[in-house]
DNA sequence: AGGGAATATACCCATAAAAGCATATGCAAT
DNA sequence: ATTGCATATGCTTTTATGGGTATATTCCCT
């Protein structure tokens, strides 16, 4: 697999697409939309296995399409902060077409229902809307 | 292959999404953006084999991404008049984001030098804007 | 140092996608 | 009917993708 990571600047529109063209990964950047999450959050409110969330966060980190840090022993994800006007134009795009979605409205429903309980958690990623982020994928 | 036409207003997201993701269908519907086109006008432009452009047009065709007109020999296709919100407004998104980058520029600019002189093949497709379109493919 | 928690990665399998070559289809004109 | 043209389809190969199971990594705490 040959893959590295596209300056922000440079992503292609066609990366971008191919990061948009799976649901899974549809519904992380809209849960994602509303404030950095913690893997543990988005894996409760997709109900889907960890390995699978995972997958699709790395599959988004390799393309720039999320930043990633970590706090203690949580990967925090966010949307990154500095985009390409490509990116930030599918971006708004996407939210404007899932924010009357009832699939994706159930989703950010279900995470600010899940959220306090969550957060009770030692210290699991905070609800704050604008952790610190860094650009680049901390994994080597 | 399973697949079946999508009506226009159920459309979903992630199928969208898919017909963005490859580069030659972007390419497609970046010049179909500037009114309908037979093949073989999207084929001299793109510089790509016959087969190639045919079977992404049918892909973009089975999911309901472009309609198409047979015109004596030509098959004319056309961005689909009737659009779903979500295509919508991802074709506007992509225009957006195809109107400055320069290979997409470029392929607009071929386009407009071509076309004088390919239509004056017997009875290709004529230049007009807005030829009379047709829902669903006609290829049974 | 050792254990536990959260997350990532390796490997495997099934399926989908992309491209090529060859061939078929449908229309028009002779 | 036959030929020629524009386009579509079938078959094949290669590669990418998505998901699963098992294991590794990295941190915190004791």
């Amino acid at each position: 697999m040959l893959l590295w990571v596209y300056s922000l600047v440079g992503m292609l529109l066609v990366e971008i697409y191919k990061c948009l063209c799976d649901p899974t990964r549809l519904r992380i950047l809209n849960l994602l939309n509303d404030g950095p999450l913690c893997v543990c959050h988005i894996q409760d409110v997709l109900g889907e296995t960890q390995v699978k969330i995972s997958k699709h966060l790395a599959y988004l980190r390799a393309r720039g399409m999320v930043t990633v840090i970590r706090r203690a022993n949580w990967m925090v994800y966010s949307l990154p902060e500095r985009r390409s006007a490509e990116l930030d134009a599918n971006l708004a795009c996407l939210q404007d077409c899932s924010c009357e979605d009832p699939k994706f409205k159930a989703d950010r429903v279900k995470l600010r229902k899940l959220a306090p309980s969550l957060n009770k958690k030692p210290s699991c990623c905070p609800p704050v809307r604008n952790a610190a982020r860094r650009a680049t994928s901390p994994t080597k």
